[in-house]
DNA sequence: TTTTCTGCAAAGCTTTTGCATAGCT
DNA sequence: AGCTATGCAAAAGCTTTGCAGAAAA
């Protein structure tokens, strides 16, 4: 409960019910689209307009609370960021499972490889699709 | 010309204007969406509907003639999948400049770490986001 | 009190679909 | 001839915006 309001206080950013029930849903249900969080929240008889999800979904990213994640073909979905490390992800292209995964030597590997192609590097994304050990 | 007809019959997809069109430009400027795509065929007077367009790209995309990309927050773009080899991609944020790179060691490790986790990989996307040596 | 948030309804964009005609083999 | 492709217009989705009232600091 606190923790929500505990990372929007950190940024400066107001206060409501409203921001804390989307981050609780993002928080509990990972990877979610705009259309999602809404689904859930009807479920749990909160209903917030949709142009109110899409504008605290876009100032919680502006923020970096949250950050937009592309798997695939789908829409943009969200996860938590702030008080999260860095990850890639695994995603089962049967099931839809997604699985977090860091590793030191790509990252190291990704910033020679920008290195000798004169970038530097802010961000970046990793994401395998295949089939987990269930849908084998 | 021939090249993209080639690549039709390869297929078994029926050739037409429409589609050796949407290839040329997609094989002359990479990492286009499909309203660059139409953009670009108006300028050349070559107007093709939109439907049109929207079904020529989802027929070549299932039979992996191009592939379609997400760069962060924009939407899909497209580029020529066949007779290219699989590779990764370096995105200025500044300028929007794509370079394209592979790494051996990188695609080991990505395997390595499929296997950990229980997965097999069928595809992956890898994209580095920064600055190139002319934004910085 | 002042600023920001919210819901509603409308508008904007991108993408998809139905249907009749045109084109490829 | 038979099957697929195409254009047009309409529909469907998702996302954004204007505005007036509500809530937070």
């Amino acid at each position: 409960m606190n923790k929500y309001i505990d990372w929007l206080e950190q940024k400066n950013i107001r206060v409501t019910a409203n921001k804390t029930a989307i981050l609780e849903v993002l928080d509990k249900h990972k990877h979610l689209d705009a259309v999602q969080i809404s689904s859930i929240l009807d479920t749990q008889n909160t209903h917030i307009s949709q142009a109110t999800i899409y504008r605290v979904i876009a100032e919680l990213e502006k923020h970096e609370i949250i950050s937009k994640l592309n798997f695939g073909n789908e829409h943009s979905v969200y996860e938590i960021q702030c008080a999260e490390s860095h990850h890639d992800h695994l995603i089962c292209l049967e099931c839809g499972l997604v699985v977090e995964f860091t590793n030191e030597k790509i990252e190291e590997l990704q910033l020679e490889i920008a290195n000798s192609k004169g970038f530097s590097v802010i961000t970046h994304s990793l994401n395998l699709y295949g089939k987990c050990s269930k849908c084998n």
